[in-house]
DNA sequence: TTATAATCTTTACAGTGTCAAGATGTTGGG
DNA sequence: CCCAACATCTTGACACTGTAAAGATTATAA
């Protein structure tokens, strides 16, 4: 194992940061290898002596991104130490478009090519691949439950409050958009509207 | 103007369709203007006559790829003469998910780069130019107005309707995406129970 | 110390978008 | 009908991209 500067201080964490950095300032559209090996300061083909290709690169990218995520969505739980009812349903929902009203590139960067696997059913063999995800399920499923709702119900109910949040955050994202209130509150709003 | 074969046939719509066929084949990330003309039977550079650049050629394909979209939101309404209450509200919104089901490759190639101006207000002077939901804000309008919907609500919800459906269409257009059941019959029952 | 392995550089190659110059065909005015 | 203007397409070039191979450099372990 191998986590510790050898010659160049530990180039794999800093080819990420770097990489999500310009992310952050030029898109996705504009990221490329040789870019990120030359803010590290290396030659072009040193990222290669810890990733296999730029897809590699990219995931570990977007595993970091992920990570961040996941923090802000327990934020949300953490803030509702009562979690009465679906307080805190609505406000994972608000962090959950939050976090890409905050980062706009991260949204097209996390979902666009898309390697992320599904499993919308229930039981704990069906597991997807995108952690935030299961989190938002396992709270549901505990919160929703606990509220009385029948197990039949619940798969539909979390499907639609996922795809509401995510729906959100995608439009959100896009360039130019006009809304003429808070986005913080409107989202609460719509949330618990639904 | 011209719009008639010059030399080589109507190069201009042949590009727009093989670059579709490119996408759908092998996706956003595989597409290259060198692989259409080559498609085309034409040299790398003969697109430039028609594009000034690679992003025209995709505006112009996005441009087509919505047409098509529009044509299945419109379905949706002639499938609804009586157009009771919000029937053609679920009408839309199932063909819209159904849409990207059907085309998987359409929903990051349309959404992903993402030119799309969003404008959520919801009098004339406020338009968006993507027009799949300019008129599906057209016709929540008049459905939720029918139905005696505060002009204040109307907003939010047709924001969350309109999150629902593209959310639902995101999700359902990841890699392996596990469902237990049909889902034009769940996507229906989940607009349904908004 | 020395051999082995990890890390980085250099060089090379095919594929990409784009531009400039020229070739080829089309069209309209005399 | 001819020729000039024009639209369309080809060729060649350039910088940039991802990636592979070979070698140099440094750390690790025996």
């Amino acid at each position: 194992m191998s986590n510790k500067p050898y010659h160049h201080g530990n180039l794999r964490n800093l080819l990420i940061e770097a990489g999500i950095e310009l992310i952050n300032q030029e898109g996705i559209k504009q990221f490329s290898l040789r870019k990120v090996a030359a803010i590290c300061g290396v030659s072009h083909a040193a990222p290669y002596s810890h990733f296999q290709s730029k897809e590699e690169l990219l995931k570990a990218m977007q595993d970091y991104v992920t990570e961040r995520f996941m923090e802000v969505l327990e934020n949300a739980i953490k803030s509702c130490p009562d979690q009465k009812e679906q307080k805190v349903l609505v406000e994972m929902g608000k962090n959950y478009v939050m976090f890409f009203i905050n980062n706009p590139q991260y949204f097209p960067f996390l979902f666009s090519q898309s390697s992320i696997e599904v499993n919308l059913s229930l039981n704990s063999d069906g597991r997807s691949n995108f952690p935030p995800f299961e989190l938002l399920k396992t709270i549901a499923f505990r919160v929703l439950g606990e509220a009385g709702m029948p197990k039949e119900k619940m798969q539909d109910t979390i499907i639609a409050l996922w795809a509401t949040v995510h729906g959100l955050a995608s439009i959100a994202t896009m360039k130019n958009v006009h809304y003429d209130k808070d986005w913080e509150a409107k989202i609460e709003d719509i949330i618990w509207n639904k």
